[in-house]
DNA sequence: TTGAAAGCGCTAACAA
DNA sequence: TTGTTAGCGCTTTCAA
């Protein structure tokens, strides 16, 4: 085996072709004011001898790299998955290519991603991940721009931002099962991150604004499934900060005879293929994810156009499904149970 | 904004702190051979600049990037991301950066993908996928090595695989159905790609091994949603080509009012997250992807260090949960029902 | 211990 | 239409 990175280059083919560098560099791209033999020849023997363009030679010796970085928070997750295609899409019909690299739900090794796609010289970075350090979005966009996907504790000025309402997304959420003659209705949560809190808060809100304040409850995930298996004291719907939140619940409910939705309604958050897979299908707030790379590929766009940041929030909307129905003994447009 | 990719580099440094550009090189890595005070002074000068070696730059002078590249099928398949995980656990604890690239389920992206890794001077490529072209993998393994995870069409002499024993794994779910008293036992499945062939022929070969030729029944997904509502023709148990497949099967039961595994027990093959995750618990075939992750990097490593090529066939292992049950009247270990 | 100089593979003036 | 030359940012001899 030759030692490691010894392919042909450009010299080789020159050589080969007889003719110099610069030809042949001009013959494979543009092409322009090269002789048609001459470049075809050059083709020829560039494709002979399977020589391949070395991309960092070439963005070292322009200047500039066409190439973007991603920071995934989560490969497993689908919510981040789909919002990286969405990012591809729309830097591939760009002329951006793109590298991935995976943050593994940990902050600490998302910097040190952040830093090594910095080393790499992509022209701007996308950070899919509300976990991330602010010092570390900021020393990484010092140098380059930055747009980040998610809702981090605080977004450093400079760096643009795409969000989703998540304060909308929860109000709608508690809306729809006060509508079906909820009152118990109680909010699953397990973080403390900023997407989460602003659910929450949201949650409170609206329980109080539609003057069930007193029903109110908000649960750890094991307590709300210690809650199942007591008749009196367990809610007749709950809000999940998410769909993997609201997915346990339902296995858990399943597991403890509780009927969903008979005996309790679910709504999930984020609209990730589980909820449709899940049976009952979960009714779930939805985040146009694939829009929001798109967007997020905009901003970036902007940002090295030398345009102001700025920040997108996206309206969730509700999607109903087999996961909540009407409460017990409650009629719904002329319908009751 | 400045123009893309205007940082500082090693020669600011030098400036600033009235040295050499080779002993700030030098100073900024094995700091080898650099006086105690003029090292510390390097260091600071550029950490106040907000400097970082240029990956690229570097490699190029070096001669190697350590860097390897992925090229992954499917994101949103937790079948890949978690072999992915393998990879970049033994990458990392081998000092090699991961640069990661997404085929999108399209064998033409994962070709391009893989030629513009290759461009990227990554020193050996991994592709999760059993969907890529032979010549692909061969133009690739050209220039370096390339280990593949999964099981495409042909692989071509000269690149290292990983893959499990589709073959075991199909006979340890028909087994495993047959032992539960079983008789109709479908298969279902709906792609001809080369691991799904093997399940399949070795599916009839068990069955007929076991004196169950008879039953053997080949199903598309559709017909056998189907069935399910045709009680006389319905088999009393599936083994379903992939989790997918068998969540979608269980839901159309669910659906269908078909009870699982009442009426149908359903064993997968992946135990991806979907499987725990599922009512009833979806009893699936093994493969340990994070094991298969840490293998193939290996073999990039015996590859680049100009060993032989490997082939290596892991041992899949049945799971066994609640979607599978003896068959009515059916008495196991002593337990009847 | 430090610096000068050559070169990695490529692009982009500029000349011929 | 073609070739020459000077870098891009870095590492690495080799001298001083």
């Amino acid at each position: 085996m030759t030692s490691p990175l010894r392919r042909p280059t450009i010299v080789d083919v020159a050589k080969e072709a007889g003719v110099s560098k610069s030809l042949v560099s001009l013959a494979l791209r543009d092409g322009q004011g090269v002789g048609a033999s001459t470049r075809r020849r050059i083709v020829e023997v560039a494709e002979q001898l399977g020589y391949r363009s070395n991309t960092w030679a070439a963005s070292l010796a322009r200047g500039r790299s066409h190439l973007i970085g991603i920071v995934v928070n989560d490969l497993h997750s689908g919510y981040h998955t789909d919002i990286v295609d969405g990012i591809e899409d729309a830097a591939a019909s760009d002329g951006f290519a793109v590298v991935l690299s995976h943050g593994r739900r940990d902050p600490v090794i998302a910097a040190a991603r952040l830093d090594s796609l910095g080393g790499m010289g992509v022209e701007a970075i996308v950070v899919v991940s509300g976990q991330i350090d602010r010092r570390d979005l900021e020393r990484a966009s010092r140098s380059r721009p930055v747009v980040v996907v998610g809702r981090p504790h605080e977004v450093p000025e400079g760096i643009g931002q795409v969000s989703n309402d998540d304060r909308l997304g929860a109000r709608l959420a508690v809306h729809h099962l006060a509508a079906l003659g909820h009152r118990r209705i109680a909010h699953v949560t397990s973080s403390r991150r900023p997407a989460a809190e602003e659910r929450r808060e949201a949650y409170l809100e609206t329980m109080e604004q539609l003057g069930l304040a007193e029903h109110a409850e908000i649960l750890e995930p094991d307590a709300a499934v210690a809650r199942l298996s007591d008749p009196a004291g367990c809610p007749s719907a709950v809000f999940a900060a998410n769909d993997r939140l609201a997915r346990d619940l339902v296995g858990a409910a399943f597991d403890a005879g509780v009927d969903v939705p008979g005996a309790l309604s679910v709504v999930g958050y984020d609209d990730t293929d589980l909820a449709r897979a899940l049976r009952p299908a979960l009714t779930s707030v939805e985040q146009p994810r694939r829009d929001m790379g798109h967007r997020a590929f905009a901003l970036v766009g902007s940002l090295l156009a030398g345009d102001q940041v700025r920040h997108e929030v996206i309206e969730p909307r509700l999607v109903v499904r087999d996961s909540t129905t009407a409460a017990a003994g409650w009629t719904v447009a002329g319908v009751s149970r």
